[in-house]
DNA sequence: CGAACAATTGATCCTCATCAAACCTTGTGG
DNA sequence: CCACAAGGTTTGATGAGGATCAATTGTTCG
């Protein structure tokens, strides 16, 4: 309750709620907050609630039985995060949730989300069409995964990181923050191979890389070679 | 017209509504036939119908720019595909659908199933958990391509198949109708490689292999596989 | 200053894609 | 009913693309 309901019209399945919707959704909620690392849910768990991230970043993700992980999609601020289990009861989490930073977020449950939505068919709306740019999204993510090489996806990775969280700088850059084993999540390969690519690209003054940050220089330039325009 | 209205309550989506809604939905559809290897839609088409497969089989798919595919899904009879367009208005569609065999669907207008999901919170509810099936599973696919081998994946896609479509024959095996290259594409790989596994687990009886034919001897071993638990 | 963590770089190896050629199966038409 | 065409399958040979391993070099922070 310490959030004002109004700040929750930013998430976009809540963009078209009436305000008296968005009090209730504010009074059902508590806020949790999390530490750099740790878990919010766990592949497998129940999921009772859903999320709403204020403050922080974190990732989605799915592990194979062998441990080995892999980025489904990085949460940032006014983003809903675990409401897939919203649709069916007794549902569990299809995904691993963890802060990549210290991270608090609104914890609703998922069964007053379905109430709701009983009655009201713009939230139903409103969370499918979120639903179908989810599949979209993994859609071309397979496709690039299963078609394309590695320099390629790295750069599609990279691009989409920057319409997400880059930020200008005065120099005329976009400047980012990751780490490259997150990078390398994200595109489906090693820390190795992208470090290899991304020096390769700050030879032909593509970007600068840095720890835990990459100045992107010519997004021009990485656009062509994430469609194969390059040589 | 043709189509007997209960029929369609065999449609994952369809099986919560009323009679009357049944009657609706038949009476605002039309039959569409389709060739061997024809197209009920391209993949950026203005997603103006939606689909219900009433024989034969499809395959949902997505291109990359130099035209090289991959399999997203296959449909089978009583299957619903081309339905996310019916979220957004004026969205198109995100896959291309071609059909494998002569098949028939119904055609529906996506603005028709929208306007009935407005008043009927049923029918969002069971869109909904097909959209949630839809994404575990692509995550599932994503993870899968991007941290296990070959034959894994061919093992996964195989019983995938069998659930999906296999016969028990009185042999004591599991029936399948498809072409390595088919397989191939479901699995992210090429058809050599598939031949070469299919011949390898067919020197250990756990299959056999024909033209346009596998049958699935020992589906046991394949769950080891499809897990990393053999040898 | 030192410990912990991130990035770099070289060397090696392995999985699979690719290419080529032959082989098999099925259906068709003379 | 046989011969041939077309499409599906098999198998070998080759090579490229990255993963993996190992060792070193930054960078940051307590």
């Amino acid at each position: 309750m310490s959030i004002d309901s109004q700040q929750l019209r930013r998430v976009s399945v809540f963009q078209n709620a009436t305000d008296d919707d968005l009090k209730l959704f504010s009074k059902n909620s508590i806020e949790r907050s999390i530490e750099e690392g740790e878990f919010f849910f766990f592949q497998g768990d129940p999921a009772v609630y859903f999320y709403v991230l204020i403050s922080g970043r974190a990732k989605l993700m799915q592990m194979n039985p062998a441990g080995q992980q892999v980025n489904l999609r990085t949460i940032t601020e006014w983003q809903m995060f675990g409401a897939l289990g919203a649709v069916r009861d007794n549902a569990t989490y299809p995904a691993t949730a963890q802060a990549m930073e210290h991270s608090t977020a609104l914890a609703i449950k998922s069964d007053f989300l379905r109430e709701m939505m009983q009655t009201r068919p713009y939230l139903s709306m409103d969370l499918m069409k979120l639903m179908t740019t989810y599949i979209q999204e993994m859609q071309e993510r397979y496709r690039e995964l299963a078609t394309e090489k590695v320099e390629r996806r790295i750069a599609h990775s990279l691009l989409r990181l920057v319409s997400q969280m880059g930020t200008k700088t005065p120099g005329g850059g976009i400047e980012l923050t990751f780490t490259q084993q997150e990078l390398a999540e994200m595109s489906g390969t090693t820390l190795y191979t992208v470090s290899r690519v991304l020096s390769e690209w700050e030879k032909n003054g593509l970007v600068e890389a840095g720890r835990e940050r990459v100045l992107v220089r010519k997004p021009h330039e990485l656009v062509k070679i994430s469609e194969g325009l390059d040589r």
